[in-house]
DNA sequence: CCAGACGTTGTT
DNA sequence: GTCTGG
DNA sequence: CCAGACGTTGTT
DNA sequence: GTCTGG
């Protein structure tokens, strides 16, 4: 699935991979959490792409409390367009969530060992995502967003039978595409990534703690926990 | 019709 | 065990 | 995703 | 809000 991703590259290169409007800076991420703010990138009304941080974890129009968020981290590609949580946020309200690595883990409870798994050796990539606005009983205003997953290929599996669903960019404006898109069109473009484009490497358990977030996240782990996982 | 739900994931 | 918070 | 908490009462 | 179940 994706629970825990990293987003090092700097803006401009963000901005130029996803053709963005503007510029910016931001400081590199090396553990981004639910419940944290993310990038998102949306087209505008006149079909600009514009970045906007919502937090993670989507909370549907309805919600009588942001908490339920809290558990709408993830949606499935192969059910998204029919489930009542999401089905409204698929029509008209598709994201990209651009990425540079993400986290599975392993090991037992207690001594959860986590992997990064990079695409094309670092690439930024763009994941499939849905937002929605929700507006609180003290009117307070909470944009959030959902990641899709899809199956795992043969070298996640291992460690997860769910990963990302990562958008090929030739397939980023028709994902964007703002007005209704039947689920027949958008379904093909969320699939696994082919085996040979991902890597995997075990790193720091200090990503276990979302306060954490910062280079030694990616250190390779101690000793014992590389030997008794590879 | 009204009432009630609305979601995914991990784990041995 | 299960929920909340980050 | 993982880590960490998880509760009620009386009292001023 | 919108769908499902009764």
């Amino acid at each position: 699935m994706c629970g825990r991703f990293t987003l090092r590259r700097p803006g401009p290169e963000i901005a130029e991979h996803f053709d963005l409007e503007a510029l910016l800076a931001r400081e590199p991420r090396y553990n981004i959490a639910p419940g944290q703010p993310v990038a998102v990138v949306r087209a505008d009304a006149a079909g600009a792409r514009q970045l906007a941080e919502l937090h993670w974890g989507l909370v549907p129009a309805w919600a009588e409390d942001a908490r339920v968020g809290g558990r709408l981290v993830n949606a499935r590609s192969e059910t998204v367009s029919e489930r009542r949580a999401f089905a409204s946020a698929f029509r008209s309200r598709r994201c990209i969530v651009p990425a540079d690595g993400f986290y599975e883990w392993t090991g037992r409870a207690g001594a959860r060992q986590p992997v990064h798994i990079e695409v094309r050796g670092g690439a930024l990539f763009g994941i499939a995502g849905l937002w929605e606005a929700w507006r609180g009983p003290d009117g307070r205003e909470l944009e959030s967003c959902v990641l899709l997953t899809t199956d795992a290929n043969a070298a996640i599996r291992p460690l997860h039978d769910r990963m990302p669903a990562i958008l090929s960019p030739d397939t980023y404006a028709d994902w964007l595409a703002l007005g209704e898109q039947a689920a027949e069109i958008l379904a093909p473009l969320l699939h696994p990534l082919p085996d040979a484009e991902v890597s995997l490497r075990p790193v720091s358990p200090r990503v276990n703690h979302v306060d954490f977030d910062d280079p030694a996240c990616l250190d390779p782990p101690p000793e014992p926990a590389q030997r008794e996982l590879f």
